[in-house]
DNA sequence: AGTGAACTGTTACAAATGTAGTAAGACAGT
DNA sequence: ACTGTCTTACTACATTTGTAACAGTTCACT
């Protein structure tokens, strides 16, 4: 599933709210964009055609649910990236976050605590196992 | 400045051979795409409008060079997927690519050793200083 | 029951993208 | 000089995306 732009910013809010009409989300983006309401209300229909909502009505009033979870939608994206600028492969992406210093010394520390942790627990199944 | 998938793949031919015909991009795709010569021609074109190439006639054919290096073009490329889908900090996204075990456990491995290299690295500079 | 606000479905239109055809000019081999 | 091949500039058309207006319908309140 490929999402636009500004269709990532309609799943962020449905995605806080699991379940959402137009108005609301019309509110929620309201500080972040200028859009109109008819604006959203295009997004939302687009983003059911597309699968990514489910849509049901509550009375007259169209309501929307997330198809695909955030987790998945990240990783696709995530995967077209790699896929058209790091020749499909995560390893250079990697490689390039932390040569190009793209990370701050904090994140880079961040990101070594969690490996370290992945790598306890994976020592943690293997044993187990 | 933003790539379409199309321009990507045009660029990473014209990244590798640093400067260009049509024809050269064009054989270079071959394999991967169906394109019509004139349909590189096109993306070519519009690359040079855009201004992510520059062009400048060789005899009556026209040979392109990038403007901007393929590690810009990988920066930007990644800002754009961390802002619309990981609330503009690379923190959650590592975070994420962690958690979510889109990384093998080689690649793990890997992403560790790079880290401990450039936490060397850092040392070294500190000390030297 | 009447009315204004909110909501819906439909339609619109421009820019970006994917994909390519065509006509005309340049050039290399005979 | 002629002809086939290559290249270019220009044009074309569908799809996706950004952005929204409009007209009809419904609902809540008086």
């Amino acid at each position: 599933m490929k999402l636009s732009d500004g269709e990532w910013k309609v799943m962020q809010v449905v995605w806080e709210q699991q379940e959402v009409a137009a108005r609301d989300v019309f509110d929620a983006l309201e500080e972040e964009t200028e859009w109109a309401y008819t604006t959203v209300k295009t997004m939302l229909t687009r983003l059911a055609e597309k699968g990514a909502l489910a849509m049901h009505k509550r009375g007259n009033v169209s309501v929307f649910k997330p198809t695909i979870s955030r987790a998945e939608a990240r990783r696709s994206d995530l995967r077209g990236l790699v896929e058209r600028a790091f020749d499909g492969a995560f390893g250079p992406m990697l490689q390039f976050l932390i040569e190009d210093k793209s990370l701050s010394a904090k994140e880079r520390r961040k990101l070594q605590g969690l490996l370290e942790e992945l790598e306890k627990e994976n020592k943690g199944k293997r044993k187990g196992k």
